[in-house]
DNA sequence: AAATTCGGTAAGTAAGCACTTACTTTGGAG
DNA sequence: CTCCAAAGTAAGTGCTTACTTACCGAATTT
């Protein structure tokens, strides 16, 4: 038979694998916009377009369903993409001791990454918020890896006298602070940009200033 | 008959502005941990002691317990306690123009404020996850006016010549974004405190230091 | 002391929930 | 073409939900 031509939105059925990608990529919309608690598996099946039963063949509560999705998505953010893999202009600015560039690519890459998974995000506030216990998972994993490669570049730049003497890790939390919150206020407080209205760029460039010289005028330099 | 001797745990009956009161207390706990849809009635009844009817006996629907609580919150904290509002020594500071002591003793009031009322914060957060318009309403009328308030600071010390030339809205928010952020990991993230574990003092005294001067060595000063 | 008010409950109701059962349809291998 | 495993569903199950009704009994008022 004629098949595989003109695979427009999907008339027949699907295999059990494409269903249950399908099944999941739904419910991780509905459980980053409304949380565990506010998604009916009801609203996933309808979202799917198959009845509540095809949920349950593939996962077999709500909580797998749930622990599927932040299974997936701490390990495809946590394991492989870290901000300095195939980060190439990253890498270079390490290599060169290129202070601002490091800072800067560090902070335009997180915050393009949080602009294209908004959902991302918000599950994992979700999460953390209903205390489920992936999101700490994520956070042991992935965020404390972070601090330690920022940690430890401003470690060695610190012996290399180029940096005055700060704990490292005030130092991380203070710029991710600025970088993470940013994109909260992009994502949750202020999504019209009333009170802040910058491109990544523009805020990456500033951030990565305020961290390495703060705001006071040059005196002498 | 022998009363209000011994009024130890209550015994009788409340008036009925008391049980009021004392039923939102108990919601506004339960929803700070649980979230909207995630808190029952029944659970809200049970924890303050009475019957589910009494709860709609003051509050006609779930939503409405909601709103009262968030319009209670949003108000008591928005409206009279801003950060500036009796807090002699951050007053003292803005007219020395003693830029550090600005920067400190905003950061020090707001960390003091998260960790006294984890609750509210946690709140704040599920009602601007669940989209909730009353996060909103706090964000325009507490949010934006500390934007305001910084940022003229920051605009006039920059006049003065004594700041440069930086958008005053963008140094706002990577201050505050290090102030709100690191309150958000003691709160969420890192409870144990296992990635940084500094006094409030601490941390507002680096990170006026890292928005004033950054983390570079200082060169000629 | 009787009347009235009001804090309080037991026992509902209808709708919604996570999850199941018993059954039908479909596509592809032999 | 025949068969059968797997995709799919309709119609439940028992339980929980937000919310109601009808009724107590302790105070306070008169």
């Amino acid at each position: 038979m004629i098949k595989d031509l003109l695979n427009c939105e999907h008339v027949g059925r699907m295999t059990g694998d494409d269903r249950r990608r399908q099944i999941l990529d739904t419910a991780i919309s509905l459980f980053s916009t409304h949380g565990f608690s506010g998604t009916t598996t009801r609203k996933i099946a309808e979202a799917a377009g198959v009845s509540e039963a095809m949920v349950f063949r593939h996962f077999s509560t709500k909580d797998e369903l749930y622990g599927a999705i932040l299974n997936e998505k701490a390990c495809q953010e946590g394991s492989l993409r870290f901000p300095w893999d195939s980060n190439e202009p990253l890498q270079e600015a390490i290599r060169n001791k290129d202070d601002f560039g490091v800072f800067y690519h560090i902070a335009l890459h997180a915050l393009n990454k949080h602009q294209a998974d908004v959902g991302f995000m918000r599950l994992m506030f979700f999460s953390a918020l209903e205390e489920h216990d992936l999101a700490e998972r994520f956070f042991n994993e992935f965020v404390s890896k972070v601090y330690d490669f920022i940690g430890k570049y401003i470690k060695q730049r610190q012996d290399d006298g180029a940096m005055r003497d700060v704990e490292p890790r005030i130092v991380v939390r203070a710029f991710l602070g600025m970088v993470i919150h940013h994109s909260l206020n992009n994502i949750l407080w202020d999504k019209k940009r009333v009170l802040l209205n910058v491109t990544n760029e523009e805020a990456a460039k500033n951030f990565a200033e305020i961290v390495l010289h703060g705001v006071m005028a040059a005196k002498v330099r």
